[in-house]
DNA sequence: TCTGGGGTCCTAGGACCC
DNA sequence: TCTGGGGTCCTAGGACCC
């Protein structure tokens, strides 16, 4: 038996778990650069406001109604999944993170310990509404996919109260039967619409489809997907966190930004994040890719889509390395190389690639190896920006000019991570 | 005026190896 | 008259997830 936990409407529960006027209200909280809608309370899905509109289309609904809206904060959002992680540790030894917001747990071998499975899960959910005043959703069934299924109507349906268990072949058939296959987990839009065409629209028209169709029009991820459903588990639980292959870092500009010199301090900055993430993970990268890019949505004045711009370059480094020093050489003349006068530019990302672990340096025959005094230099900068804070420590590229920074008109304070923003009870 | 960010996996095809 | 077999690596494109 498998177990998954799942954060109810995630970063507004985050919100209000520290601010008690949120309850019962419309809350949405937006993307970065305060851009779309990207999580709803129930209140404000009750009015309408759907998953990723723009901002922008709200206007109307918030002259009618008084709507809670934040900036995404996710030092929030990232420290109380942590903490939740750990709550549920302490039940299960097997938690796997499936993302942010929820979790898979293994109960094999808990019989003996939690009899009941659906008394274990309401023991979870307690305490975690207890301890972080968050509430939770619990499905359990003998694969993950059928354990989303069983999420899906922990969720929605109350007289379950947020846990439901799908174990016998009654149950499963039962729920699949009723569930749209555009719903279920590897499902997305492109395969959902396929398999609408074919008239296969529910889970259980899904599942009783022949192999070869499955295989030949969905790959093999469709027939995994088809196996879980009749309960051949196919996905394993995946404990241990492997190592990211890529980290990108990408944020968009508050505002259009047109020269160089402004784009190479946001690249440098960006670079430093990807770079504090590389050197958390212990490795360095061999490749790194600069791309810059103009508003696609932007009109001009007569109406028309405004002339736009997709410049994009990689480089293959000499020598793999983790330094946001010796990255930037080649990161800004990778920039410099496709930057092109005359646009007003919405984005600068960088993305490192062909990640290795660091302790497994390649020699070069023609290169000198990795330089042991930035690897210390490194060690002790992020140890400083730790404690002190995000960029206190920075290369002089990066700058101080501040008004390409995306915007964060609505972030609430970080309640667990910044002493200064701590709740204060009256 | 204003439209997010950061990832993973699979497949086909081409180039290459012995 | 007869012209093999078994691989790897890389890239682009397309699907998916939260």
């Amino acid at each position: 038996m498998i177990g998954l936990v799942d954060v109810n409407n995630f970063y507004v529960s985050c919100e209000r778990s520290f601010n008690l006027s949120l309850d019962k209200q419309p809350v949405v909280i937006l993307s970065n650069n305060d851009g779309c809608v990207i999580a709803r309370s129930n209140e404000a899905k009750a009015l309408g406001i759907k998953m990723g509109i723009p901002f922008f289309q709200l206007d109307e609904i918030r002259k009618q109604h008084n709507l809670f809206i934040f900036s995404s904060n996710y030092t929030l959002y990232g420290d109380m999944s942590a903490r939740i992680m750990a709550t549920i540790g302490r039940f299960v030894e097997e938690v796997e993170m499936n993302s942010i917001d929820e979790a898979f747990v293994n109960l094999a071998g808990y019989e003996s310990i939690y009899r009941d499975p659906t008394a274990f899960a309401r023991q979870l959910q307690q305490t975690i509404g207890q301890w972080h005043r968050i509430p939770v959703s619990v499905g359990l069934a003998p694969t993950k996919t059928l354990c989303k299924v069983a999420n899906h109507y922990a969720k929605r349906v109350d007289e379950y109260k947020g846990v439901l268990l799908l174990e016998t072949a009654a149950q499963i058939d039962e729920a699949l039967h009723e569930f749209s296959v555009a719903d279920l987990w590897g499902i997305g839009s492109r395969y959902a619409s396929l398999l609408r065409r074919n008239g296969f629209d529910t889970a259980a028209k899904f599942r009783n489809l022949p192999d070869d169709w499955i295989s030949k029009n969905l790959t093999v991820n469709g027939l995994r997907l088809a196996y879980e459903l009749r309960g051949v588990p196919c996905k394993p639980l995946e404990v241990d966190i492997p190592d990211k292959k890529a980290i990108c870092s990408a944020p968009s500009f508050g505002r259009l930004i047109p020269d160089l010199e402004t784009i190479n301090q946001a690249l440098t900055t960006h670079l430093a994040r990807a770079t504090q993430k590389l050197r958390q993970q212990q490795s360095t990268a061999g490749t790194v890719t600069v791309f810059l890019h103009t508003n696609r949505y932007r009109r001009s004045l007569n109406g028309e889509l405004a002339k736009q711009y997709y410049g994009s370059r990689t480089v293959q480094l000499p020598n793999p390395t983790s330094s946001n020093a010796e990255l930037a050489v080649y990161a800004l003349a990778a920039l410099k190389s496709i930057y092109q006068f005359g646009y007003g530019f919405q984005k600068v990302g960088i993305i490192l690639s062909d990640l290795r672990p660091d302790s497994h340096q390649q020699e070069s025959l023609f290169c000198e190896g990795p330089d042991e005094r930035l690897i210390k230099l490194h060690r002790v900068v992020d140890k400083l920006n730790h404690r002190y804070g995000r960029d206190k420590v920075r290369l002089a590229a990066q700058g101080y000019d501040t008004t390409w920074h995306h915007l964060r008109q609505w972030v609430s304070p970080c309640y667990t991570t910044n002493w200064a923003d701590i709740l204060v009870v009256q």
